[in-house]
DNA sequence: AGCACGCCGACT
DNA sequence: GTCGGCGTGCTC
């Protein structure tokens, strides 16, 4: 008996074909099911879907419709909430089901052909080791190690994840103890819950090693070490299949990973933690540009997994939303203020732990936070780039064999190479941005494009050979600190060892790992780097922090760089100081022009809630998010017109065409579209750029706009002003305008 | 998005 | 004479 069978296959949205595909089958199949279908040309795999989504199949000719190939055996249906889940931020977000369906499961499932799969499912049953079996061999009470106790903050904020139904805001400082609260959370899951999985995420690749291993010290004894896996972008197809199947089978109890991470489907989720919650890698940016931290919460309530986001500075959205339940707070806010530190009687834990510490330190500040000076580099001679005091403190730490750390958030030797002859300056032949010039290998690199010269012995327009570099990276930065440090001794009497990190060092495969524990074991005295080196490492001897040139964020055009400057430089601060012995002494250097600027005033108060409320006031009164909903639409093409055009046709055709729409007028009075801009960088890799702001007070009414506005944007895409146009995208919510 | 078909320039 | 550029069109 034949059966009709709505599909989804990786499409984006395109008026001539819908998202969702009729298929014809023997037999029929649940929702959610993995099929391979004929499509065209081409045979790809497909996710069988409701029935009630696929409208517009009405007027197909029977006779076109086609087979399918074959199911996924052994494989069971995606379950139903994460097929809501794939629902949502197809709608939230604007893209096609069958894109956002399609993305959310691993490559490698595409390629393989059933039979293929056949022989992998076949081959993972004859393995013995499944989570039950591991289980019963290792689950030895006696061999667990007891459970950190756990400071009184720690405690309390436990007892409310267990008691509460959240969504949970876990802000705590840096060394505060949050993961162990996500630790001990996931445990009291796995031996309470009998099967039920946890999801934690992190912001970055680089985060997820150090993670893993921690997770699987903790809790292979319990569950077996197969139940911990990863997912993330940095895997290969074969180990992320192996991972996402895993998961999928819930054999898997714990899954780490990046953003993509929320997709996974997890048959008994029941936690989902979101570290550093703040984090914009959390943002996808292309294809569907969702956010993996909201999209947690959602999907949370979907499977009734309790959520924890965490950060010591986190998003003014997620603040907010933790305001006070009386004021229409939806998330519990529960808060950690104080870090741990080692107590004498202790024993000694691996580097690295230091969140599994219970005593309160009782060095440095009060709360045992680093002291954080500001230096008014007005006072300081012109164009220097340490203040003489930074330097003395610098060569102090080094001469009682401590550890410095150095940031800027700008790599490279110098951003710009200027001619003073005729004012020649290295731009990018393909964007409107200057070459990077790097001296390592004498090249000019385009950041935007990857367009690399070798830098031109004379000045390209006239001839001049005295060319000369204009500002600092961290390349130029590590020269010059060298070179100011030359006379600094070590307590042995040797010279000061500097070293950089960032993304050009760390290029290649495992060298970040290595570079990490050069520094970890002593090897360096003085550490340059990026923002790279803020985030999440511990550095247990380094006791001094400097921030040499972080003003450019406070007068930024983008009204959420306060935000970002706030939170890296609470970051960076976060890394000092760590070993409690050392604490003391712990201090981070800010070096301004700007040294009575609230945002500093703040900072050196350790006061996020100060600076949030702040921040939301501004952003209330300037009618910004979280108080308005924002969507961009970006579109690009060989020329700027082309790209502005487009975008002003389809401002034009909503605000002319949609009003007429039978009960659309009051949807429309509550949007404003903004005339479209050229992006900030306008041109990029010869593609000109542009964009416009499309905003609303009511979240809403800007997603039914959006979604209705999708067609009218498709239609102008096909009239004359859409000619030449490359692509166009909808980011909703975006995180930089 | 793929993948075809289709019509014009520099190579075995 | 072919290989290959990317313009247009179609896929249940």
């Amino acid at each position: 008996m034949t059966h009709w069978l709505f599909v989804l296959v990786q499409t984006p949205a395109h008026a001539a074909l819908g998202s969702v595909l009729s298929y014809r089958s023997e037999s029929a199949l649940p929702p959610g099911t993995l099929v391979r279908v004929p499509l065209g040309q081409r045979e790809t795999l497909g996710v069988v879907w409701n029935a009630d989504s696929a409208l517009a199949t009405g007027e197909l000719d029977p006779g076109k419709i086609r087979s399918i190939i074959g199911t996924l055996d052994g494989i069971a249906p995606l379950n139903s909430a994460w097929q809501q889940l794939v629902t949502f931020a197809a709608q939230y977000y604007q893209r096609s089901l069958g894109e956002v369906a399609l993305a959310a499961l691993p490559p490698q499932l595409r390629e393989l052909s059933p039979e293929q799969m056949q022989r992998r499912m076949q081959r993972r049953k004859a393995q013995p080791a499944t989570a039950g079996e591991a289980v019963a061999a290792v689950a030895d009470p006696n061999r667990l190690h007891p459970l950190p106790s756990l400071s009184a903050e720690q405690t309390a904020a436990l007892g409310q994840i267990q008691s509460q139904a959240g969504p949970f805001l876990l802000f705590g400082a840096t060394g505060s103890g949050k993961t162990e609260v996500y630790l001990q959370c996931v445990h009291r899951l796995l031996q309470e819950t009998p099967d039920a999985q946890a999801l934690v995420m992190v912001p970055e690749i680089n985060l997820t090693p150090q993670l893993e291993a921690r997770f699987k010290a903790r809790f292979g004894p319990l569950v077996g070490e197969d139940a911990v896996v990863s997912l993330h972008s940095g895997m290969t197809n074969p180990q992320r299949l192996k991972s996402w199947l895993a998961a999928h089978s819930s054999s898997a109890r714990i899954v780490l990973g990046t953003r993509m991470a929320v997709f996974a489907s997890m048959p008994q989720l029941r936690l989902i933690v979101v570290d550093e919650e703040h984090d914009p890698s959390y943002k996808s940016g292309e294809g569907a540009r969702y956010s993996a931290r909201d999209l947690a919460v959602y999907r949370g309530r979907l499977d009734g997994a309790k959520v924890v986001l965490g950060s010591a500075t986190p998003s003014l959205e997620s603040w907010h939303h933790s305001r006070p339940a009386a004021q229409g707070g939806r998330y519990l806010r529960l808060h950690m203020p104080s870090r741990i530190g080692t107590s004498a009687g202790k024993p000694t834990d691996t580097p690295g732990d230091t969140d599994r510490h219970a005593m309160r330190t009782t060095a440095g500040t009060p709360d045992g936070l680093p002291l954080i000076r500001r230096v008014d580099m007005n006072h300081q001679p012109r164009h220097a780039v340490f203040s003489i005091p930074l330097l003395e403190a610098i060569k102090d730490r080094v001469a009682r064999g401590e550890q410095c750390m150095v940031f800027l958030n700008r790599r490279g030797y110098a951003p710009v190479l200027h001619c003073s002859e005729c004012g020649w300056k290295s731009e990018c032949p393909h964007c409107s941005a200057f070459r990077v010039f790097h001296k390592i290998d004498r090249t000019l690199r385009c950041h935007h494009c990857g367009f690399t010269e070798r830098v031109p012995r004379a000045c390209p327009t006239c001839g001049n050979p005295d060319i000369s570099p204009l500002g600092r990276g961290t390349e130029r930065l590590e020269e010059h600190l060298a070179e100011l440090l030359t006379d600094a001794r070590r307590p042995n009497g040797e010279a000061v060892r500097v070293a950089r990190i960032d993304a050009d060092t760390t290029r290649l495969k495992g060298e970040l790992q290595s570079q990490l524990a050069a520094v970890h074991a002593g090897d360096v005295d003085v550490l340059v780097g990026t923002q790279m080196i803020a985030k999440g490492h511990d550095f247990r001897r380094i006791t001094l922090v400097a921030a040499v040139n972080p003003d450019g964020a406070l007068f930024s055009s983008d009204f959420r760089a306060p935000e970002r400057l706030f939170s890296l430089l609470m970051q960076a601060a976060g890394r000092s100081g760590r070993d409690a012995a050392l604490g003391e002494r712990s201090e981070v250097w800010i070096q301004t022009f700007q040294p009575a600027h609230p945002l500093y005033a703040a900072l050196k108060r350790h006061d996020y809630p100060g600076f949030a409320a702040t921040q939301l006031k501004e952003r209330a009164q300037a009618g910004l998010p979280p108080f308005t909903a924002q969507a961009l639409v970006r579109a690009e093409a060989r020329t700027q017109d082309v790209a502005q055009g487009f975008l002003n046709a389809a401002s034009a055709a909503a605000q002319n065409e949609m009003a007429q729409w039978e009960g659309w007028a009051d949807v429309l009075a509550q949007i404003t579209l903004y005339p479209a801009v050229p992006m900030s960088i306008q041109r990029v890799a010869n593609i000109e750029r542009a964009q416009m702001l499309v905003e609303s007070s009511s979240r809403n009414a800007l997603q039914q706009f959006l979604s209705a506005w999708q067609a009218v944007l498709h239609a102008t895409r096909a009239q004359p002003v859409g000619k030449g146009l490359i692509r166009w995208a909808v980011d909703v919510d975006p995180l930089a305008i």
